[in-house]
DNA sequence: ATTATACAGTTATATATACAAGTTGTCAAT
DNA sequence: ATTGACAACTTGTATATATAACTGTATAAT
């Protein structure tokens, strides 16, 4: 507790934003070691000069970004950096697309067909009713770096086909995609090889590694209104994270 | 308004747990469209008959959820659905290991090499410093299901050496690698096709789809002390989440 | 020896209050 | 018409207080 940097109560960072900042430092240094108890929340507040929820919030917060555990009637106590708790956000896919470079989205095809297979299944339709078919490239430079197939429930009451069908960048696409008419999103990740014609339209090496990503889009109805696929080659992509004690951004909870 | 249910009181369900149930309901339900300001702190404060810090408690726990923001001075909001922010999780894994299936850990080689290349580069030692190098087959039912390869640095006054080398079962296994010792892991994943050796260790047909876990751990002291690769056959493995409105379990926060 | 009780210390929940800070609209003065 | 001051409303930060629930230990009763 001595060594313990205090809380600054003329800083312009608030004091909960202090204190945990105080205790990540305490956990990376390792003056906290995994499995040490935590002074309790009324030495922190006699300690650092704040009341008790301000301790608490900071608390909360590193409980969030699981560093600690809290047990009631014992103690809070630093947790060893956990391997599982290791996430990988999709968010990098934006990586791909970094503004300099000119992203342009291709239109392969876009056709009515007629559900049969799978389709029916995923979407929840009829064998046989019409289902709208996008296939879509996206270039960055002019160079393939994405292709992606997807189904569209045809519905012509529903302003989404349209929409969908001008997207021309891929920022565009996805916020097409996670529009105001989807509640939720199934999502899968599977790793694959190209496929003959995969290969061809990315122009990569047949048989090369890529990222398959799944995607089932359901309405405030729990409809499905959309299932495709994005295939990436693992030449561009590579998903990274950082898991255990370090500096992170605050985020304000 | 009118049709929001009300906080029980009597209810063993906290509070706050309530009201965030009964926002996600709203908007799950889609009663909350995307983009619409929530009742402010205060009409929530009247409408439930709860106090202002408790409201805030529920609405901070939506925010962390990611289906809300708050715009100081203005409001809170709810969120459209956010492609980018999906997030996959390395526990997924542990299917892999359910607990009826037999797994065993079998060393396939441990030995003392004399660093080059990449490894001096990434674990921050000498051309020619000894390292350890260890090369493990996760089994399930005695059917190989995952391929590990990883370089550890070779410092008799540290106990890991021999604690990696007596691990049995894949639980062990990670145990042991997110163990006291380490402070921090850079991950990255990558879609790889199998290896010659790769292929013929896994029992996988040549060229066929995997995963590429790579980690680097890090001591206290930032010092490197393990680099390795996971190699997962695509066949077993497959990530999957869901973004969006939902009911989902609440995290204390 | 076992069980029951009391107590101290811990986190968990909840309320009431005050002020700071950001946004928007109103209204008067120019 | 533009500007500026101000009010009203919003979320953000922080404190003080009270009570409940849980854990472990010591003590007393059986």
């Amino acid at each position: 507790m001595k060594q313990m940097r205090k809380v600054d109560h003329n800083s312009y960072e608030p004091s909960y934003a202090q204190l945990v900042r105080i205790m990540q430092e305490q956990i990376a240094t390792g003056r906290l070691r995994p499995g040490d108890r935590l002074p309790s929340e009324s030495q922190l507040c006699e300690h650092h000069g704040v009341s008790r929820m301000t301790v608490r919030r900071a608390i909360n917060i590193l409980v969030e970004q699981g560093l600690v555990i809290t047990k009631q009637g014992q103690g809070t106590f630093t947790k060893p950096m956990q391997f599982w708790a290791a996430t990988f956000s999709l968010g990098q896919l934006q990586n791909l697309l970094s503004d300099e470079r000119v992203i342009r989205i291709k239109i392969l095809e876009a056709s009515i067909n007629l559900a049969r297979g799978r389709v029916t299944h995923k979407m929840a339709i009829k064998r046989g009713q019409r289902i709208l078919f996008i296939r879509r490239l996206i270039l960055s430079q002019d160079k393939p770096i994405m292709y992606h197939r997807e189904y569209l429930i045809y519905d012509p009451s529903r302003p989404i086909v349209e929409s969908e069908l001008e997207v021309t960048s891929l920022r565009g696409l996805f916020e097409g995609i996670g529009n105001s008419f989807i509640k939720r999103s199934l999502l899968s990740i599977e790793a694959t090889v190209l496929k003959n014609e995969e290969a061809q339209v990315l122009r990569e090496p047949r048989a090369s590694a890529a990222f398959n990503i799944e995607h089932l889009f359901y309405d405030f109805e729990d409809q499905p209104v959309s299932w495709g696929w994005f295939i990436c080659p693992g030449t561009h992509l590579r998903f990274t994270t950082v898991v255990g004690a370090h500096n992170r951004e605050l985020s304000k909870a």
